[in-house]
DNA sequence: TTAACTAGTTGTATTTTACAACTAGTTGTA
DNA sequence: TACAACTAGTTGTAAAATACAACTAGTTAA
């Protein structure tokens, strides 16, 4: 956490802190996948991270205020990840960069499924899923839950189980 | 170029394109600074890039589709490197880029309210930027310019310099 | 003719990343 | 109570990426 920045322009000052190649894959998971063990982080990553860059990549998070922190009541050698308010405005960040992704690089289907929906959805939805990220890691209530519809977390994850399951009906059929 | 995909994921994929310290820094030069020849980017940096690293992701950025290359008529040597339609929808990552950090990090003011006037301008002065940089770099013209108001280019320009002299007439004075 | 400018390349030292093995302690089960 | 499995990491080493300075080769304008 040395003070000696680059620049003080913005886009520089994200990059110094986000500017790797698993930094933003580790707050995806976290997001995306409720993944708050180092355990889960490690072994249920997609792309394969190892032990001593995710402990070091945590280690800068938590430096940086992105995340904090906590033991796990339900094991005393558990450490639980909570994101900040800092970590959690990275959802829109992580929407774009999902959005160009999909736009413009070689995505499977069923990975691509929740930028689909992040993008029809749109900033009210990221707002919306964004408050359900603090009812769920800074304890933050929610004001309103539109009664009778599923979490936007909960949508994400249905529409990607439903590709999984399309993709394997069509495979064996 | 390899096809070695690390994941299909949408977001991991935008990360293996971009995700280092200077590749989305030498898009913000092209996109916000218009620069557009190996010389102007390696100098008028404000991050000092090296040359051989600027030379390496130039190369990786062309191989990837975001910029193209071709000869500047006005010498022969020099190169002119412009956007594509991939690069130039780069834009609203670079913007929600710049707005995190302008909450988050330890901006500096005059480097900070080209951001602050994205923000404030939403996807819609975005979508308009858009259509000046396709016209500057694709040749595609636009449609409607709203009559008597300078571009957004040059109201970011203009709102930067503007910073730039209050703080030198408050230093000096 | 010459100085300054053009886009890079080359060599070397430092830093970061990748991969595998390992530590130290905790928990659930036989 | 012993033991296997699980917890969060650490350590050692090789490979790759980055930083820094010097340099190449050709072009342009005075």
């Amino acid at each position: 956490m040395n003070d000696a920045h680059r620049s003080g322009c913005p886009i520089n000052l994200t990059l110094e802190v986000l500017g790797d190649k698993w930094s933003l894959l580790i707050i995806r998971d976290i997001i995306f996948g409720n993944k708050r063990h180092f355990r889960e982080l490690l072994t249920q990553s997609l792309e394969g991270i190892a032990s001593n860059i995710l402990a070091d990549r945590l280690k800068k998070l938590l430096e940086e205020g992105v995340l904090t922190k906590s033991d796990d009541p339900s094991h005393k050698q558990k450490a639980l990840y909570s994101l900040t308010e800092k970590g959690i405005e990275l959802l829109p960040v992580l929407a774009q960069m999902a959005m160009w992704g999909r736009k413009y690089m070689p995505v499977s289907e069923e990975l691509a499924i929740r930028a689909q929906l992040l993008e029809e959805g749109g900033p009210r939805l990221w707002a919306e899923f964004m408050d359900e990220l603090r009812e769920r890691h800074l304890g933050i209530p929610l004001k309103k839950r539109p009664a009778g519809r599923p979490s936007v977390g909960a949508r994400l994850q249905a529409a990607y189980e439903e590709v999984v399951a399309r993709q394997k009906t069509a495979a064996a059929g």
